[in-house]
RNA sequence: GCCGGUGUGGCGGAAUUGGCAGACGCACAUGACUCAAAAUCAUGCGGAGCAAUCCGUGCCGGUUCGAGUCCGGCCACCGGCACCA
């Protein structure tokens, strides 16, 4: 009797022999594959099932590109500070520090569940001041170059988070975090100059292998857009308003003018008659949060009782203010188009401002207009010169033309903003640098880094838009590195994505305390191939990393552009049609299913939930079919262990044929398809055992090899009960001929008008007319003798058409 | 509103260039083994019909010998963006 298979026994055996022996070992020959997971954030409750999905995925990803002959570099660590940690070390009433060290502890044993492959000898933890030292020193680089600078500037203001935020971190008027309405707030902020590099962030995209959802989300986030300023003159006055448009071509059709209620000019413009009403708008204006901003549809607006010139046909325009244009996007003023522009549609129609159409729509004027032509196609009309110019190529010239006349230019706008990188709390790494009243803002010198953050009792934020760090004399109060001159911290500290914008980069030479990464170490191992993680990132994490490689490049630390070739979204994994949280209680830990059926199992499973780009349903069920699938192989392979039986015409077939099927599906990722692959094989060759009386070593063992990335403790096992004393990993990926696996003959289907009515085996070197007199032979019975048209695909169809 | 994605049995999901729809698995049913149960093995399993056969991939239409797949028009659900001038 062979012995059953034990899972318990079997993993526990190959954990152990794989700390001892490791497989995956650089022996300086072998080509580097990098292939990364997205760090976690330790957070308190642990990991589910979800969680391990892309762990699993990357994983099997990994022990496949090395059995190709990769030496792998497939680092794990910890994004540790930021407000995820810190409120939960506020909840549970412990230092942030105890708390994440206990959390990476308890995430680290999960994951060595998953016994996944990774070099824990590359970890790194953001919150390690060996870490956080270069994560300052990038920050004083960027100030150095004049790419991190303070401002004041209202900003958005999280006020249960008690912090200032990123754009990219307020989500529908939101904040990211926590869910809290996301106000305005007047602070001095260090900002990253991301926007510099808008243009690379966006040309940069076109040839990364990456999902093109995310390229689009990021391609919408930067918002390029093509356009001109045009100034236009101040009816009696000396004031120019200069306003931003994609559509110059509808220049003649501007009627009047919409200044945002912060623009500079706003009040000033305001006449005698008008000024309470303005006073009194630009006020509500204030004090409306972004999220009322964005609710209210209906149009409001002001009049100022101030004129503009069209500077084309020197018209007078009345100027307004509303709400509905964006003070920080473009010029904040804008030229109104009611005709062809919906948003100025509605407003001239509330406040009955004329509308005048320029471009024709279908040839000719539209009579009542109920709604804005936005088409830039048409025949200009009503437009001096322009008349008689089609649209669509005025909208390209007019900016060149408005620039030669001398009243406006070409211009090309983004709704990138910069980042807004200060926070006002206590776990995140202190913003290094010195304000001293001579010397303005220094930043701490390179050699000083890292700056600790100071171990504090009370950290919890303040509220009042200073950090918990201004509250500590003692670490505020220095002197100035420049001129020695008493001077005081920076108290404001950076946000959760500083580490994570750079950590791929120190993985590979994590103990370099000279440098952020060797320059021979970075040539050789980065970037990343291939990068795997949720798509809740797309704009954030995705897009600071990108801006940080970029910078990193430009002053020569590394020499690339881009840090991340490939990228693998995986779908969530949820349950009773919800996503898996605490809160709903749908949680499924993996730790009770490794017990019961294996860490092999379970990421079998893992695979085998549904394809793993999209969103997955949990099934408590399931995981019964792939530990059978298991269970069945294991018995296979156990009892043709020492059958001694040879290669057969037909096993040679399968073997092949499983090696290219197993290959393609795993190749296009489709990761599903391979487990549900080697469960069909698995059944064809108990078929063949059972009509032959066994199978033959060679096969199972190409199985094995093809299995050794997603079930690495069995195939481990497996391999070694057939007699081999080297790791199954130092075994090359099996190779496939296609001449190996044609068949002498070959079923086909017959048909009759598109429908299958019969099958019939012929000779695979059959010809055309072969194919069709077997197959009429097949449905003779059902042929009218009237047949119009015979079909044959080769291999595949005979199609009668009759009448 | 705009942009993506998805829609196939009781369920998760398979289906090269258009070529036998439902692979593989779960659940279920029947049988074998068992005192019995579990496990395992075998068989069946889209719907209607005794059957021949007919109907079936969100809905309507089209192209084609042939459509889950291509084209046109809708519907539903999920996700992203949302007054960006």
């Amino acid at each position: 009797m062979a012995t059953p298979y034990n899972h318990k026994e079997i993993e526990r055996k190959w954990r152990d022999n794989w700390k001892k022996n490791p497989v995956n070992v650089d022996d300086g020959k072998k080509p580097k594959y990098y292939c990364l997971d997205m760090f976690p954030y330790p957070s308190g409750s642990g990991l589910h099932v979800g969680h391990w999905r892309g762990y699993v995925i990357s994983d099997v990803w990994s022990r496949y590109k090395m059995l190709q002959g990769y030496y792998l570099i497939h680092p794990m660590g910890w994004d540790a500070f930021g407000l995820p940690a810190e409120n939960y070390a506020i909840k549970m009433g412990v230092h942030p520090k105890k708390s994440t060290a206990e959390n990476v502890s308890n995430i680290k044993r999960q994951i060595n569940e998953i016994s996944a492959i990774y070099d824990w000898d590359m970890e790194v933890n953001t919150t390690d001041p060996e870490f956080y030292k270069w994560t300052q020193w990038i920050f004083v680089k960027m100030f150095k170059e004049g790419l991190a600078y303070e401002k004041e500037m209202p900003i958005n203001w999280c006020p249960s988070c008690k912090t200032g935020l990123a754009n990219e971190e307020v989500v529908n008027g939101c904040c990211e975090r926590c869910g809290a309405q996301v106000t305005k707030k007047n602070l001095k902020q260090w900002m990253l100059k991301i926007t510099k590099y808008a243009d690379r962030l966006l040309e940069d995209l076109k040839d990364l292998d990456w999902p093109e959802k995310v390229k689009k989300m990021q391609t919408d986030w930067i918002g390029k857009s093509y356009g001109a300023e045009v100034d236009f003159k101040v009816d009696g006055k000396s004031d120019v308003i200069t306003v931003y448009t994609t559509r110059p071509d509808t220049l003649y059709g501007a009627t009047f003018m919409v200044l945002a209620p912060e623009h500079e000019l706003a009040k000033s413009l305001a006449t005698e008659e008008n000024k309470a009403l303005v006073e009194d708008y630009i006020y509500k204006a204030s004090m409306k949060s972004s999220v009322d901003r964005l609710q209210d549809k209906e149009k409001t607006g002001v009049f100022t009782g101030s004129y503009a010139i069209n500077p084309l046909n020197n018209e007078k325009i009345p100027i307004w203010l509303s709400d509905y244009v964006l003070a920080d996007y473009g010029t904040g003023a804008i030229m109104c188009v009611p005709a062809h522009d919906d948003r100025d549609f509605e407003f001239a129609t509330k406040f009955g401002i004329p509308i005048i159409q320029v471009i024709a729509k279908d040839g000719k004027e539209i009579e009542n207009m109920t709604e804005a032509y936005t088409e830039a196609s048409g025949t200009m009309i009503n437009s001096g010169e322009w008349n008689g110019m089609e649209s669509s190529v005025l909208k390209k010239e007019a900016p060149e033309m408005i620039e030669k006349k001398g009243f406006g230019r070409k211009t090309v706008n983004y709704k990138l903003r910069d980042w807004v990188f200060s926070r006002q709390r206590y776990w995140g790494e202190p913003i290094p640098i010195v304000h001293c009243p001579k010397c303005g803002a220094v930043p701490v010198p390179e050699e000083e880094l890292p700056l600790l953050l100071p171990e504090v009792e009370s950290y919890q934020p303040t509220g009042t838009g200073e950090s918990p760090l201004a509250d500590i004399e003692e670490w505020v109060n220095t002197t100035c590195p420049c001129c020695g001159a008493p001077a005081k911290r920076e108290t404001n500290t950076m946000p959760q994505w500083a580490g994570s914008s750079w950590y791929f980069l120190r993985y590979v030479d994590n103990k370099n305390n000279k440098e952020l990464v060797s320059k021979e170490k970075a040539e050789k191992y980065l970037p990343v191939d291939m990068y795997i993680g949720g798509v809740e990132h797309a704009v954030l994490h995705l897009l600071y990393s990108r801006f940080y490689t970029k910078f990193l490049y430009d002053i020569g630390v590394i020499n690339f552009k881009e840090p991340f070739t490939r990228l693998f979204n995986q779908g969530m994994i949820g349950k009773d049609g919800a996503k898996m949280s605490k809160s709903k209680g749908n949680v499924v830990s993996p730790d009770e299913l490794v017990n019961d059926y294996g860490c092999d199992s379970l990421r079998l499973y893992e695979l085998f939930v549904g394809p793993p780009e999209l969103d997955s349903e949990w099934d408590d069920r399931g995981i019964d079919g792939v530990y059978r699938f298991i269970n069945r192989f294991w018995k296979l392979a156990m009892d043709n262990k020492d059958k001694g039986m040879a290669p057969t015409d037909e096993t040679v077939k399968i073997r092949h044929r499983l090696i290219k099927d197993i290959t393609t599906r795993l190749e296009a990722f489709s990761l599903n398809t391979v487990v549900s692959g080697f469960m069909e094989y698995n059944n064809k060759m108990y078929e063949v055992a059972k009509k032959q009386g066994g199978i033959d070593k060679e096969l199972i063992e190409t199985m094995t090899i093809l299995l050794a990335p997603f079930t690495p403790h069995v195939a481990s096992e497996i391999w070694e009960q057939y007699g081999h004393t080297g790791s199954i990993f130092d075994e090359k990926w099996p190779e496939y001929d296609e001449a190996k696996m044609v068949e002498d003959t070959i079923e086909i289907a017959v048909q009759i008008n598109g429908k299958t009515k019969n099958t019939v085996e012929i000779p695979a070197s059959a010809s055309k007319e072969e194919a069709i007199s077997a197959a009429k032979e097949a449905v003779s019975g059902k042929l009218t003798g009237n047949i119009v048209k015979e079909i044959y695909v080769p291999g595949r169809i005979v199609n009668i058409v009759q009448k």
